[in-house]
DNA sequence: TTCGGAGTTGCAAATGATTTGCAAACAGAA
DNA sequence: TTCTGTTTGCAAATCATTTGCAACTCCGAA
């Protein structure tokens, strides 16, 4: 198996939406257009990898709103799968926005000592999710999967 | 594809190891064989299904040992590797015992109305950590995998 | 078998993430 | 512009989990 691109470290991501689409989306949901709402999904947008709440916050610049009112939104925009929630049992959800189409979902790949994270694009268990459907009948089958380990750089030295 | 026993509500397991066996790793790794410690590993023995802290405090028979001794050991148990932790993302870490070999790692089917809990005996991503690893030139990989949806009866009625 | 000290425990208080009550501020339809 | 249901800020409440500390217990050495 070789990687198509070993050569730089990534973090390959479609681009993402312009904040308009985003927001239109909440108009569709009857939400309203807010100035937190605005500037959380903008931090989202522009960045890759998943937040956690507390992170978001500090990227709004201090007064823009309160870490309630993230803790809120984000609660919001994840039940109109505007955002997705991951967990890397830390005890802290993290979460990215989810890109429009249904090819959005993956995992990750998470340094446990520098919390460095890779973005894995390939879904592995969706082809079992009709298989253990069947089996045990269950329905509206999903999961949940991360990958953890040491990156090469702490695994050398400290970082 | 067939489930083999798809006519009773399971969950096999290997026979669990005698609470001897369980103590003497403790002995092994320089760990007092109290009490608590004991209640705790014979709970978990007899119970095949993961166990949140308070699950085991309640099944301790209330007066025990106390609930923050329930955390401090299920810790240690899961430092030594006799207590193996799933998390299902709602905020609660959950406990097992971890059998004997290196065939217990598995995954779990759960239903988020009623909590019933399958364990999946199969291990789907394991042969894929050594691609990762190689890919992304970490160490010490391991992975987190679990599956989410709604059984049949709590879809059929309410339950 | 006793003794001593490290490892354990109980209890209460501390943490940290997340949620919630409530009154004031606001968005957006009429 | 007005009205009304949402949303927000703030502080307090929850919940799972951890920790400080003094009392207690396991277990190996004497």
């Amino acid at each position: 198996m070789k990687n198509p691109c070993s050569d730089h470290p990534h973090t390959h991501r479609l681009i993402q939406p312009p904040l308009a689409d985003l927001t239109d989306q909440l108009r569709r949901n009857d939400r309203k257009i807010t100035a937190p709402r605005q500037a959380i999904l903008d931090v989202l947008r522009r960045h890759q990898q998943p937040l956690s709440n507390k992170e978001i916050h500090t990227a709004l610049g201090k007064d823009e709103c309160d870490l309630a009112t993230v803790y809120r939104n984000v609660r919001t925009l994840e039940s109109m799968r505007i955002v997705q929630r991951y967990d890397f049992g830390d005890g802290v959800a993290r979460y990215e926005l989810a890109a429009d189409g249904s090819t959005n979902h993956h995992h990750h790949l998470v340094c446990q000592k520098c919390s460095l994270v890779i973005e894995l694009e390939e879904c592995f268990p969706a082809e079992l999710e009709a298989a253990l459907a069947r089996r045990y009948g269950f329905t509206e089958i999903h999961h949940r999967l991360e990958f953890f380990g040491v990156c090469a750089k702490c695994h050398a030295g400290g970082a």
